[in-house]
DNA sequence: ACCTCTATTGATTGATTGGTCAATCAATCA
DNA sequence: TGATTGATTGACCAATCAATCAATAGAGGT
């Protein structure tokens, strides 16, 4: 029961989180939604700041396992570049209700140490595999740099559609990064 | 003293925001901050939503007029696009303060539908500015393209630098900018 | 039947917050 | 001088929320 309870209240902070655009959630919302009550909640996470953290947490490894299931199976540099584009933009981290957790988030890490430590591991796993896969394809500094602008971008077009009201499908996000690391690679070889 | 008052306590907002990286910030806070009681806040504006909505609309007015200074000296549109860039990293904007009320407005768009109006208009205008700017060096079809993806990687960069603990100066972020935008125009002129 | 441990909750508490209001103070005006 | 007006505040209120706790229920073992 305690895991499948733990699930429960994850899925449902993930769910009121997004739905109200904030995380301004009580404790009381989220055990609600997830059918039990706001004591059962602080019985298995200690407090609030638990449960938004593990929540996280939750966010955080789901993209992570998507990006390796996503890499694993790509054959050269370049489609593991692809890869790691689409695990990015995949159907799970699409929907509107993850990408205002995300961004949620985001703004949590400026006043909260331990969330800023874990975006900084997903940056910098994010970072890596950008870089390791560009090695392949250009000179180690302009991988790095390459790396650096490509995340960047994505952050940037994952934030915008994030405030855009209306869903749209991730194949137009995709393009726009796809084109940019066309350009970066082919401007270093020339 | 009524203009007085209420600029100080917009300056006072937009730093108590930005300290602690959250609009969870209370009017005796920000008043306490300002030098005045809290019921006086509630006295010039009238709640705190009104508060930090003016606080925003500060920002929003803050950044347009450096951007329509620095547009106004640009002799042709290849130096309206930097104009733009520089205006968007400018030194105002770039204060780690200012990023992290940037950031945490954003995240408050997600709920108030006021904010979002806000921002939306920002955008608008920045792309619009981008366009613009644009349309004199490549077709049209690409000039919409082209400035999306500038402003999305603006944004990214922007993002990542709030969430970097510590500050760095603004050149590098606009030379992977300027980067991009030369890529883009190149590529389509070639 | 008895004990133990876990799951679960209703009730409560202590603290915080946004907002209100009557009262005070200072300046201006008739 | 006396009246009026705007600035300013301390005290207060109602609401909300995280957290705690005592109590109940049930499962499993002895």
């Amino acid at each position: 029961m305690s895991e499948y309870r733990r699930r429960a209240l994850i899925g449902a902070a993930l769910c009121e989180i997004a739905e109200r655009g904030s995380l301004d959630v009580t404790v009381a919302q989220i055990a609600g939604r997830a059918g039990v009550s706001a004591a059962l909640a602080h019985h298995y996470f200690g407090g609030k700041e638990d449960l938004i953290l593990a929540t996280m947490r939750h966010l955080l490894a789901e993209f992570s396992s998507v990006l390796v299931a996503g890499l694993r199976e790509a054959p050269d540099p370049r489609a593991r570049l692809t890869a790691i584009v689409r695990g990015s933009f995949g159907r799970e981290q699409f929907h509107h209700a993850t990408i205002s957790a995300w961004l949620t988030f985001y703004a949590k890490a400026l006043s909260s140490e331990v969330a800023a430590w874990l975006l900084e591991i997903y940056q910098r796993r994010l970072n890596s595999n950008l870089v390791h896969a560009l090695r392949a394809l250009v000179p180690g500094r302009d991988a790095v740099r390459i790396a650096e602008s490509t995340a960047a971008l994505i952050d940037g077009v994952y934030l915008r559609e994030a405030l855009r009201g209306v869903p749209s499908t991730p194949e137009s996000a995709i393009a726009v990064i796809e084109h940019h690391i066309d350009l970066e690679i082919r401007a270093v070889r020339a």
